[in-house]
DNA sequence: AAGCCGTAGTTATACGTAAAACTTCCAGCG
DNA sequence: CGCTGGAAGTTTTACGTATAACTACGGCTT
């Protein structure tokens, strides 16, 4: 009988069903073909059954030195995409047994000095995104197998990295927009340093480039419509060439030029075109619908954890782009003039 | 010597410190005072440090039977209300030394029977949103110690409550827009069955049926702008004595009546005045910007896990609602006629 | 009849930490 | 001078699990 408010233990268990704690986790443990009668098993497991019996994880993780408890390190969760990310990698964690723990970025959250304060040595691997630059370091430091999301494959050495293909998405945009007739392109850029804005500055640049007549003039501004707003209203005031186009790093950065459109009295399509990357629910809910890029953000979170999971098996994460789409709605039109 | 390729322990320590593990792990966990001296305990911690010494959590969990680990279950992250009240929760529970782990709603994300199978006995303490319904079941035969977000003060017994005054933010809509003239309302429902939906709906009759003349009309809708729009577009095409007020669950929903306008061809607010709650970034970034109750989500995820901690260290959690404000702005002006 | 093997278990141990209980030494007091 | 008491440690144990190593026994082969 075990002690009154205390969990019952293995040991509770093999004293209600007549036998040895050792056979008790053999059977729990499906390792006990031809080492248990099968009488035997059922019995165990009836008793574990009756008294309710859920084996104490600390000391299972003690015991087998790992936890199967991923952490996956976002930014902030401003937006539903990491929160795809998340589902679509503890989807695939669970099949196999594996638990999922998020950490959004610090931001305030606590001592910043230590992200890990809750996860620490409880891991036994992480799932980065680039945008969550400064916990990066720590994680380097426990030396805990790594899979970076959206990162430099160069520059994350030792790392493996899934990449969602926004090289493509952007070309898709910007030559959606150059058959429409534009040639004078503004970008409005997230100003965080993270490979996967780099990826769209560099993408869409090459490309103009080899435009005869295209020209590209940059914003930056704070992930943010507010933010978005300011900044684009201040780009698009440069009355004779202002941009008839504006390709947003993201999908808020663009409803924050279609406020500073408004503010401008401009018309988005027909003045000016507008697009974003992400596929966001907001997308559908600005007027006009946005044409944007749509990243399956679950996708690549399962991509994230399948790749972290061969890591931890040995295998070899054979790192594919996950292809993206262009979503063409209501925010492009024919250049005017 | 710590054996190469596995984390030193406190043992690790100790031999480099010349001392028992013991007096490590009082030096380290800050017990030492009378019972080491000062010299050692500093050469401890300089070996703990020069040794880049961890100290391993399923061990200590297993020794302490405890975690200070809390589970966050909330329903899908589909917008950022949830994501503050976890940055709320877990900025509270870092003072203390605690983590906190995010547990979306499975919604296909694992076996549903088991909403704790990374978490199970690894928990101290669990905060629940009356939203994810279906794991409270779980918990509460697991008698955790629970704190109930937005959830009926007497439907719960024996967990804690803590809420925010909805029923106060609905007052104030309702005051607000028969202010404006409007008499006829329609509720757009989310149609999940929660407590902190029912408040809604309760609140909005009891204040109309106070009005002489007041109308009130109920739709409901899955919490999404396409599921919004269609509920609405029908609710709004009885043309005769169509509402001139919508008073909408969330943010969301008034987003997709919004669209429904557009369709039915009605001007926002001049012919029909729209609010939601919430007060999401979507809430600035439709046009006209959306009249809205703000709830502080982070404020609401402090009080959560001061609750908690409160119950964890046997005080009382002394539940007060958190005030909400109303949030005048374009899409809401008087009735027309 | 001796040896062997498969079945059905048991006993013993290790994981790393925290802390209770014990030891040793020395200073100070009566 | 013997005794007390505090300082500064150490030794030991327990937490609950998984598993390696061992035992006991009956049936079968040779």
């Amino acid at each position: 009988m075990p002690r009154a408010g205390t969990r019952p233990t293995s040991r509770d268990v093999a004293r209600a069903a007549g036998v040895s704690q050792a056979a008790v986790s053999l059977v729990l443990g499906d390792k006990w073909r031809g080492r248990v009668s099968e009488a035997t098993a059922e019995r165990v497991r009836e008793a574990a059954r009756t008294l309710g019996y859920r084996p104490n994880l600390a000391a299972r993780n003690l015991r087998l030195g790992r936890t199967r408890t991923v952490l996956l390190v976002v930014p902030a969760l401003t937006t539903e995409f990491f929160a795809g990310v998340y589902t679509g990698a503890a989807r695939v964690a669970a099949q196999h047994g594996f638990g999922v723990v998020l950490y959004p970025s610090p931001e305030g959250i606590g001592p910043a000095r230590d992200p890990f304060a809750s996860a620490q040595s409880a891991l036994d691997g992480v799932i980065a995104s680039s945008m969550a630059a400064e916990a990066l370091t720590a994680i380097r430091g426990d030396q805990l197998p790594l899979v970076m999301l959206d990162s430099d494959p160069e520059g994350s050495v030792g790392a493996a990295t899934v990449n969602l293909d926004i090289a493509g998405g952007v070309r898709q945009v910007t030559d959606h927009l150059l058959g429409l007739g534009h040639r004078r392109f503004l970008h409005l850029a997230a100003d965080v340093a993270s490979w996967t804005f780099e990826v769209r500055a560099r993408e869409l640049a090459a490309r103009l480039r080899s435009v005869p007549g295209a020209s590209l003039r940059t914003a930056q501004a704070p992930i943010s419509i507010r933010g978005a707003e300011a900044s684009a209203e201040a780009a698009l005031s440069l009355a004779p060439d202002r941009a008839t186009a504006v390709v947003c790093d993201d999908d808020q950065l663009a409803a924050g030029v279609y406020k500073a459109a408004r503010r401008l009295g401009l018309r988005v399509p027909e003045e000016l075109s507008v697009t974003g990357i992400d596929d966001l629910a907001l997308a559908t809910a600005i007027d006009p619908e946005l044409t944007t890029v749509r990243l399956d953000a679950e996708l690549f979170g399962e991509r994230g954890m399948g790749a972290l999971l061969a890591v931890l098996e040995g295998r070899d994460p054979h790192a594919s782009d996950i292809p993206v789409d262009l979503v063409v709605r209501g925010s492009t039109a024919r250049a005017p003039g």
